[in-house]
DNA sequence: TGACAAAGCGGAACACTGCTCCGTATCGTT
DNA sequence: AACGATACGGAGCAGTGTTCCGCTTTGTCA
């Protein structure tokens, strides 16, 4: 409050250091870059020497590699979970903004080579990206989800959780093949939920 | 000709060294239990010690990882390939029998550790991997495909190479989670191949 | 301004892994 | 038994993640 101090402690937290915060700033910038063309698993070496520091400089400042993906594109995973909300006030129909949601999060994660798979690793390092995309997303993906059972576009099974992660999953290894496309198989997903009033009544 | 050779080459083939195909059966079933334990990308070092033989051994006989894991899955692959015109001819819903393969698929994926990471993954080393699957599987998938579209009971947009995939990359990163149940994805998954009577004029 | 301690930095060093290469051992044949 | 072909072993190189500690920079206080 009347101290510079962010945290709840109540020591004399003294603010950082201005070489610490430009540093922190050259290496959001250089991961971003290196990110583009050598994927988000690029070599912690390539990133430290793209932006002119040592590698302990870039341990320092984010222990992790996930610290690092997280920092880079927290910008866009929030816009992405905002939009939530302003899609679901935008239209009539709870399915139609989910799917345009989807839509946003198939465009984020496709656009970002490698991220996909980073996003569904089980190795070191990972697990924190994982739990933030997580963390911001599924509670947007629920309300979407909750607002489409209630309008009886879908049945009511699944568990944004579950979904989040199909999705993930599909966007993995967009690349490899020009025969793989995510999005139509997302689509078939989105499909799958639908509420099968159609058959059901199919008479 | 007349010597004992496999090949259509017209060389003598000498057949192979006693202690060679010794070690290669050694190498399988060191790399299957070494497979169970530490997952598909276990390293090269630690099969080796188990088998052990020093480490050029294995690359002669197995040049990249992928040859490795395929030799070791081949059996079950092949059985999972044969099951689908049979799984076909005992039913009169090809659906069901799709159905009943891809249940097959999942459960050989899943019960591998990091496979079906390993068959997404575009890391070096890997892509034969990918390739025998695809070649081995995509055409009993196509041929499922094909039948449950004739019989109306799917609609026709989708490739086997896209389902298969999108199969695989569903079932990647399984036991993170124990919310996350592959199975039921590609369930949704496979609902949404059905055909909706709704936009289907010839009712 | 000058001195000094804390904060931050750099990169050498270690560990682990994939993969190659070649001297040596083994096998099968004559 | 001898000999050439075949196969083996593992040292060694290269790439990467991660740590650790001596040195530099910064901010502060007299």
């Amino acid at each position: 409050m009347s101290t510079p101090s962010q945290s709840s402690g109540e020591v004399p937290v003294r603010s950082k250091r201005a070489d610490a915060v430009r540093n922190q700033q050259t290496l959001l910038a250089a991961a971003a870059a290196v990110f583009v063309t050598s994927g988000v698993d690029a070599p912690i070496r390539e990133i430290a020497a793209k932006a002119g520091v040592g590698m302990g400089t870039i341990y320092r400042h984010f222990p992790t590699r996930a610290d690092l993906v997280v920092a880079v594109y927290r910008h866009q995973v929030e816009a992405c979970a905002e939009a939530g909300p302003a899609l679901l006030a935008g239209t009539d129909s709870p399915f139609a903004a989910l799917r345009q949601w989807v839509g946003l999060f198939v465009d984020f994660l496709v656009t970002k080579h490698g991220l996909a798979n980073a996003l569904q690793s089980d190795s070191s390092g990972f697990e924190a990206l994982h739990t933030y995309f997580l963390d911001r997303l599924v509670p947007v993906c629920t309300r979407l989800l909750d607002a489409a059972v209630e309008a009886g576009e879908i049945r009511p099974c699944t568990q944004a959780y579950e979904l989040m992660r199909g999705i993930g999953n599909l966007c993995v290894g967009r690349d490899s093949d020009p025969r793989y496309d995510p999005r139509r198989l997302v689509e078939l997903l989105l499909q799958g939920l639908r509420r099968p009033d159609v058959d059901a009544g199919k008479r």
